[in-house]
RNA sequence: GGAGGGGUGGCAGAGUGGUUGAAUGCGCUUGUCUUGAAAACAAGUAUGUCUGUAAAGGCAUCGCAGGUUCGAAUCCUGUCCCCUCCGCCA
């Protein structure tokens, strides 16, 4: 969340930044919040100060206190409470607001109040060739992909994949994972898939985006719908050590996503699906060193691409576009020849202490040892079933066959499909 | 699921309901001593929040939430987590 400092200070700045993602959050009823809490505290505090010199003063001298002085504490006591009452709604609302507003966006990103404003900042290919067989297609032929059977198992939006197809995607996953710990240093953590709410409120999925999450009611645990909600909480109430950071993760999980909004859209094929396997870089880093992090976490993620041969280009969202606790995305997509479109295989994100802040997630500095919340950062690195649509599309050759991308052959076992 | 035990400061570990925000030890920081280091000695060493330019002070926090009491780390209730044993189980 953002702190209420800037709220406070900042007021129009915070007001525009928040407009031009095509939000109004409720300044005024913040700050007058913000403003009777302060009051009650002192007021609270004063009394509670005017309670403690009596009781200690009973205690030093040893005695048994006075009908009179009984009366008044209760008395005392009571209004105490009374105000207590009045702060913890207060602290309350509060928090349910600010729970509801969105990060700030960065500078440099680019405003507008929806997808048509992104910036296209890179593309690899000026061309991009169609060849009308899409993976559905394909992957029926070469018995790699199992609509049937996914439809059997758990409805639409499933998928199963077999033989090859199975361990294409196994290769894929592994490949990822071993670039992101071996060359780029990220440490691999398996972490739970069901998570506590505690857990999605500190990352931003909850309390706005609950429509799109499974839980589990009887246990109160929700389902991840990606690894980052469990990365992101890896340090929660935590306070990092000084010369712990940057902290580096990297992490293959299943994604779950109820998809209610995109109810008709991309039913075919495997791109938008209920559960899907997702390799994912996070960090923890020092303020001053996310701006850095970003670009460099970009260049891991568009590494992956160049490497499994794909066309791929660079999108920077815009202020309408980027995710609810973002503040400045990159999406990276890739060209699917089969469908004749682009998919998005990785979203970068900046949060900066938008998530430490909700998670309370702090940093003790070696310079100064204040606290301080550190920034977060997270990225596909890369989406699953995607790419493997992608290697797939891309791969097919004039005979039916699929060319296995040379990096990923080491994983498969073979060259081809 | 059943039966017990436990959650206290960076760590370990005390704590008859009344100067306990908390003994003691370790660790850490600084100083004295030393050519330097170690040892020894001395001092300091939690977080949040409010008032204040500051100095300083108030308040809260002993897993969490309530309750009893003039007064709670200490008593009561609920809850979460951890450990041990039993049962079940990949």
């Amino acid at each position: 969340m953002i702190s209420i400092e800037k709220i406070l200070s900042q007021k129009n700045y915070v007001e525009n930044s928040l407009k031009n993602r095509g939000e109004k959050p409720p300044i005024k009823e913040i700050i007058s919040l913000e403003t009777r809490r302060k009051e009650i505290i002192t007021l609270v505090d004063n009394l509670r100060n005017k309670k403690n010199i009596v009781s200690k003063n009973i205690g030093d001298s040893k005695r048994t206190p006075n009908g009179q002085e009984i009366k008044d504490m209760r008395a005392l006591g009571e209004e105490i409470k009374s105000f207590e009452f009045e702060l913890s709604k207060i602290n309350s609302d509060l928090q349910k607001i600010l729970l509801t507003i969105p990060n700030i966006p960065l500078d440099d990103v680019p405003v507008g109040l929806d997808d048509t404003a992104n910036e296209v900042i890179y593309t690899s290919e000026t061309e991009q060739i169609t060849h009308n067989n899409p993976h559905w297609d394909i992957g029926k032929n070469l018995n790699l992909l199992d609509i049937e059977s996914s439809a059997r198992i758990s409805g639409s939006r499933f998928y199963v994949l077999r033989g090859k197809g199975a361990k294409l995607h196994r290769a894929l996953g592994d490949w990822m994972l071993d670039v992101h710990t071996n060359e780029n240093h990220y440490e691999e953590i398996d972490p739970p898939f069901l998570v506590r709410e505690e857990t999605m409120i500190g990352s931003g999925n909850l309390p706005k985006f609950k429509e799109n999450l499974y839980m589990d009611s009887e246990t109160d645990l929700w389902l991840i719908p990606t690894a980052e909600v469990a990365l992101n909480g890896m340090h929660q109430g935590q306070i990092i050590k000084p010369g712990e950071l940057p902290i580096k993760y990297v992490a293959k999980t299943p994604s779950f996503r109820k998809e209610h909004t995109a109810a008709g859209r991309d039913v075919r094929g495997i791109k938008r699906v209920h559960q899907f396997e997702k390799v994912e870089i996070f960090r923890f880093v020092e303020p001053k060193d996310s701006i850095i992090a970003h670009d460099e976490m970009l260049e891991e993620v568009v590494d992956l691409c160049k490497r499994l041969g794909l066309i791929y280009r660079v999108l920077k969202l815009s202020t309408g576009d980027i995710g609810f606790q973002s503040a400045k995305t990159y999406d990276v997509e890739v060209w699917s020849k089969g469908t004749g479109e682009w998919l998005e295989v990785s979203s970068v994100s900046n949060c900066l202490d938008f998530q430490t802040r909700r998670n309370n997630t702090r940093y003790k500095s070696s310079q100064d040892s204040s606290t301080v919340f550190p920034h977060t950062l997270n990225g596909s690195g890369l989406a699953l079933p995607r790419i493997w649509i992608a290697v797939l599309e891309n791969g097919l050759q004039e005979d039916g066959s699929i060319i296995i991308p040379e990096e990923l052959v080491k994983y498969t076992g073979w060259e081809k499909i």
